[in-house]
DNA sequence: TTGCACATTAGAATCATTCTAAATTAAAAC
DNA sequence: GTTTTAATTTAGAATGATTCTAATGTGCAA
């Protein structure tokens, strides 16, 4: 059966200040907020001709740094794998399964301290932090 | 005042089992457990040169390569730089001061629970935690 | 409606890393 | 100690993700 792909074209419209909403960014952020399983630019960019058959890759890599750079998207890494994008904007890290190859985010606890965790140096100040985990679900 | 480098010429002699101890891999671990301060496999290899002449980096890759399979060394990866290189086997994260541009081991907390700050998917068998910090000392 | 600063595009460039195939070598077997 | 053999080293080419370039196109404020 095919992947006939309806209903996936509600378009968000998020307004971003000091962001420019170009007809890519739109699609760019609707297929990250329609599917939300961390695509790499790569599968965005497949994704993103079927509407939009004239991007271009290099584009997919400007919304996607500009959407980044506006907080409304955040970038994941795996050691050095192709970065993956995330619209889920609350505190969580991300667990690699490495069965299915899918990536699950996991929410901080609420109310939970780093520092329980942590040997922080003292007098840091954290701008970022990120927690990746790999492994297996049973 | 140059950096004499005098008093780091003295040899790590880890017998690894599995791993074959070249010249080149026993001096890229001696420029990991010298200097401690999770330098690039450019770094290693500029390094290694001063002893070395000859080394390459492809080999430098290679010795790297080596001792983190072997689980004598481990990778470290900010974002998508360039990997760093670490020797320090026991539980801990990462802090990379963006002031100094210095990387700082953070130490689990002993007998800390990961589950006490995630919201660890049922049943997920984990082999690999990553934490790494960005921000700044005061 | 227009102007123009900002976006998009194709293709080239970059950069870290990996691959290739030939020469070398550590350590086992004799 | 010598030979053997499979693993390692090496220079340089290849790869792959990402960024850059410079020409063309376009949101949107005025």
């Amino acid at each position: 059966m095919e992947n006939k792909l309806t209903d996936c074209d509600h378009t968000h419209n998020p307004k971003i200040k000091g962001l420019r909403m170009t007809r890519q960014r739109r699609e760019v952020y609707d297929i990250l907020m329609d599917h939300r399983d961390h695509p790499t630019a790569g599968e965005v960019y497949e994704r993103a001709k079927h509407n939009m058959p004239g991007i271009s890759l290099a584009t997919v890599y400007n919304c996607l740094e500009a959407l980044v750079q506006h907080e409304v998207v955040r970038q994941v890494n795996f050691e050095r794998e192709s970065s993956r994008y995330c619209p889920n904007l609350t505190d969580h890290g991300h667990f690699h399964d490495e069965k299915s190859g899918t990536i699950i985010d996991v929410p901080l606890k609420k109310g939970a301290k780093l520092s329980d965790l942590l040997d922080l140096p003292a007098g840091a100040r954290i701008d970022n932090l990120e927690i990746t985990l790999r492994g297996t679900l049973s």
